[in-house]
RNA sequence: GGCCCCAUCGUCUAGCGGUUCAGGACAUCACUCUUUCAAGGUGAAGACAUGGGUUCGACUCCCAUUGGGGCCGCCA
């Protein structure tokens, strides 16, 4: 038994889409697992500009999911070049062993005479449209009788015409094509550049892949790149075609462009409204291109755990059991199997994600959680010590759901005098008899008292029974008054996390601002 | 239009002929707890697309219908 080799290989399109991400996941599992090799190729072609701009976002991407590929760019390996358009020797020698052997033919129909055809064939409701091979050279005379009219010729697969190609896909089973309904694809244009679909199949051979595992809709190609390498009479690989990842509610393929249509869903508007929040603290570029949930970097700006991400992603398509749901690197690469893949669409629930992302950042220990809101404290320019950080995230319980969420509770570091209240809910809370006095009266109070939170609980309770009044009457003024807000964690968490001073001085500055 | 794929609660799924008037998770709703917001606790509602077979018995097997998706390019 050889060596497990499986690749990804998208094309460099400047993100790095979750369909990707899935697929890649996919391949990287079954390589960890299998004690394989997982290699990256890049799909390119000569026409692209700005190479490192267009594919950086993808490396970044799969880098910080922690996908990390044992072959391809950055890490070399012995199949090198890793970029499909510097591997056109191979494709030019596949497609001359083609011609030669006659699974392949030299075609000189101009763009105007196929399409002609095929209008015919749709005409006559043929079904398929099958390519006449009127313009087929079978000889070198042949060339150069058409040459000699001016036609420039393309390359063509000669495909069977009868007989069908069983493929035994690995999480589809069975699948049956009749040769006849196949066309005589072209493999290399008339300006001597290679097709994709020839391009792939020759690199994928030339790398050693063992198995194909990629997105369903290329199972309907498949068979003219097993003509390929049947006809170089090379060993087939095993295929996988794994199911879409469709958008939230639908089965449609999940797609980049159609954000606008996903804000309906208010699960997905709420994560874009969390992305947000923290781009515009932090000044974050959010073109829709690259700031968006259909894209892994949304995830990494704002704060997002990319172990929560591939747990996510893992169960997008494939359950291990009816229970089993939380699942580390470690734990995946152990129960993955492409035979519990399932074979129909998943649609992607920024919902679910959200409770992964909770329940990973809850499991993680407090120091990782504080260095991680510590960094996104010092993006947003602030120097906030670790102790008072830690202090807040176990106050903020799940309240801090990414890391970015940190960003709610820049409050407790600004500068006393220079906090923003709610002023609705202040003037309220202020406008009721008594408030004002008591809200002074319970800043004395606290002026020579201990700040933890069972002290100041205590202390505030006694002062309540004392004036005879209800806890609710100086609660609520006295957040307002600290925080600004009229949500927040545990009042006397709050408190304690602020220091004796701050609180003092910010209720003094509220009290100035009620004007007294 | 031709071919291919798919079909269990709103969503992700378990189920591989009988132990399931279908189990779990997310979301939803109600109640509860409560100094706010979360969280927590308790409970509720919610699915085998339809029609034929096969079988003693079908969510599970077969066929058809319907619905959804994909591929049919000198795109990747």
């Amino acid at each position: 038994m050889s060596e497990v080799r499986v690749r990804i290989a998208p094309s460099p399109t400047g993100a790095l889409h979750l369909g990707l991400v899935r697929t890649a996941l996919y391949n990287w599992l079954f390589a960890r697992q299998q004690g394989g090799r997982f290699i990256l190729r890049i799909d390119d072609t000569d026409a692209q500009r700005n190479m490192s701009e267009v594919l950086q976002p993808i490396l970044d991407g799969l880098r910080w999911l922690g996908l990390d590929w044992d072959e391809g760019p950055g890490v070399e390996g012995p199949n090198a070049p890793y970029f499909q358009s510097q591997r056109i020797d191979d494709h030019k020698a596949a497609v001359a062993r083609l011609v030669a052997s006659g699974h392949a033919y030299y075609d000189y129909a101009t763009t105007e005479e196929i399409a002609a055809e095929r209008l015919a064939a749709v005409a006559n409701k043929e079904g398929v449209f099958r390519y006449s091979r009127r313009w087929m050279a079978e000889t070198p005379a042949d060339r150069v009788r058409f040459e000699a009219e001016g036609r420039k010729p393309v390359v063509r697969l000669k495909m069977p015409t009868t007989g069908a190609l069983v493929i035994d896909d690995m999480v589809r089973g069975r699948v049956e094509f009749e040769w006849q309904r196949e066309q005589d694809h072209v493999i290399q244009r008339a300006d001597g550049t290679f097709l994709y679909h020839l391009a792939s199949i020759v690199d994928d051979h030339a790398m050693g892949i063992t198995h194909i595992i990629r997105a369903e809709e290329h199972l309907s190609n498949t068979p003219r790149q097993i003509f390929i390498l049947q006809s170089l009479g090379v060993e087939l690989p095993r295929f996988a075609h794994l199911p879409f990842v469709a958008e939230p509610g639908s089965r449609n393929k999940l797609s980049k462009r159609k954000i606008r249509v996903y804000m309906k869903n208010r699960d997905f508007s709420d994560l874009v409204a969390r992305g947000n929040k923290v781009a515009a603290t932090l000044n974050l570029e959010t073109g829709p291109d690259t700031f968006s949930p259909v894209v892994v970097d949304f995830y990494r700006q704002t704060g997002f755990l990319p172990e929560a991400i591939v747990n996510y992603m893992a169960l997008l398509g494939w359950a291990l059991d009816d229970k089993t749901e939380h699942f580390t690197r470690e734990d995946l690469v152990r129960a993955f199997s492409l035979e519990r893949v399932n074979k129909s669409p998943a649609s992607f629930d920024p919902g679910k994600l959200m409770a992964f992302e909770v329940r990973h950042m809850l499991a993680l220990p407090v120091e990782r959680r504080v260095e991680l809101c510590l960094s996104f404290l010092k993006q947003a320019g602030l120097d906030a010590a670790p102790d008072k950080v830690a202090a807040i995230i176990a106050a903020a319980g799940d309240r801090i759901k990414v890391a970015g969420d940190v960003l709610d509770y820049v409050d407790f570091f600004t500068a006393d005098d220079k906090l923003t209240r709610d002023a609705a809910a202040f003037a309220k809370e202020m406008g009721r008899p008594g408030t004002a006095v008591y809200l002074a009266k319970f800043r004395g109070v606290m002026a020579s008292i201990v700040f933890e939170p069972a002290a100041l609980e205590k202390s505030l309770q006694d002062f309540v029974a004392a004036e005879g009044i209800r806890g609710g009457q100086i609660i609520h003024v006295l957040r307002l008054a600290i925080t600004g807000k009229t949500v927040g964690f545990g009042l006397y968490e709050t408190m304690a996390i602020l220091g004796r001073e701050s609180v003092l001085a910010r209720i003094d500055a509220a009290l100035r601002e009620a004007g007294i």
